[in-house]
DNA sequence: CTCGATCCCTGGACGC
DNA sequence: TGCGTCCAGGGATCGA
């Protein structure tokens, strides 16, 4: 599950090993993940990787074509990978020259070739960047809206790059119940957050991810950062802060894991609608 | 419009 | 040992 420690890991070690050296050709096989596989097999060859940037939990190989020093590039171009669960983007060097490949048994990745206007579009879609988000915009990206703060950390239109577990790792340290609402929640619970959410991305990032299913970076080298959380994957386990039991509830559909006690849940919420059935048909018949 | 549920896909864990 | 079942989850899509 690379979320964006695990990217910003394999974009790094991309960016030394490829970045500078030119696409001779390209070889598809399954193409159900790409966007547009034709494109990508007619453009991306004869381009040179200028560098490789992570953008949330997308992989960005900049791409340049050979032109005269003189003449300036007619626009940006990138090669958009994004790891799905088990994607891996790895430079081969059994075969001749030399491989870049990319490789995704469960094709959730995905990749597409853009340029220009299109590609600008594409990235304007995404939110917030969580390492450089002000303190003033990531309050108002979550308490402008009502749904749960988990489901806000996982929705990549308001932060890009956060996935479940630095999702459930920063409510825990931050102590923040995960179905709390977003609008819920007070300025200095959502100044606790950023920095909770900050610090462990830069500490997984230290620590070159997190490698829970099979996640190794561009070298083939697994991240350290699993030895660390205290609240993913530990159902049933003591809390690190107080010792109760890890629970384990779905939210947004994914598991979300948290401590009972450090994270007090919300005093009515996630049921109201069904409490309120019947007042709620009569009311909106009034809008 | 906003929010939540469902589905896609396959390998690994687990139970019998 | 082998087989069936369940679960993991990012994001698109659909429906309330």
């Amino acid at each position: 599950m690379p979320e964006l420690p695990e990217v910003e890991t394999v974009a790094r070690g991309l960016q030394i090993s490829v970045a500078g050296r030119r696409i001779v050709s390209v070889t598809l096989r399954k193409t159900d993940f790409m966007d547009d596989p034709d494109t990508i097999e007619r453009e991306v060859p004869g381009t040179q990787i200028a560098r490789v940037e992570r953008f949330g939990k997308f992989m960005l190989l900049r791409l340049v074509r050979d032109r005269a020093a003189s003449e300036p590039e007619a626009s940006s171009k990138a090669l958009l990978v994004h790891l799905g669960m088990t994607g891996n983007l790895a430079p081969h060097f059994a075969e001749q020259p030399r491989e870049l490949r990319y490789t995704d048994a469960r094709r959730f990745g995905r990749m597409a070739y853009l340029a220009g206007e299109t590609l600008a579009a594409e990235l304007l879609r995404f939110g917030a960047d969580p390492l450089e988000v002000t303190a003033e915009e990531f309050a108002k990206r979550i308490e402008s809206s009502r749904a749960r703060i988990k489901a806000l950390l996982l929705d990549q239109t308001v932060l890009r790059g956060v996935g479940n577990i630095y999702a459930d790792e920063s409510l825990w340290s931050a102590g923040i119940h995960p179905a709390k609402s977003g609008a819920k929640l007070k300025r200095k619970e959502l100044a606790r957050l950023r920095q909770a959410l900050q610090k462990i991305l830069r500490k997984a990032i230290q620590m070159r991810g997190s490698s829970i299913s099979d996640f190794v970076d561009a070298e083939g080298q697994p991240g350290d950062y699993q030895q660390h959380h205290r609240a993913y994957g530990r159902e049933g386990k003591k809390c690190f802060r107080c010792g109760r039991a890890i629970k384990r509830i779905i939210i947004a559909g994914r598991s979300s894991y948290f401590c009972p006690a450090c994270q007090r849940a919300p005093h009515r919420e996630g049921r109201i609608r069904k409490s309120t059935k019947r007042k709620g048909r009569a009311r909106t018949s009034k809008r």
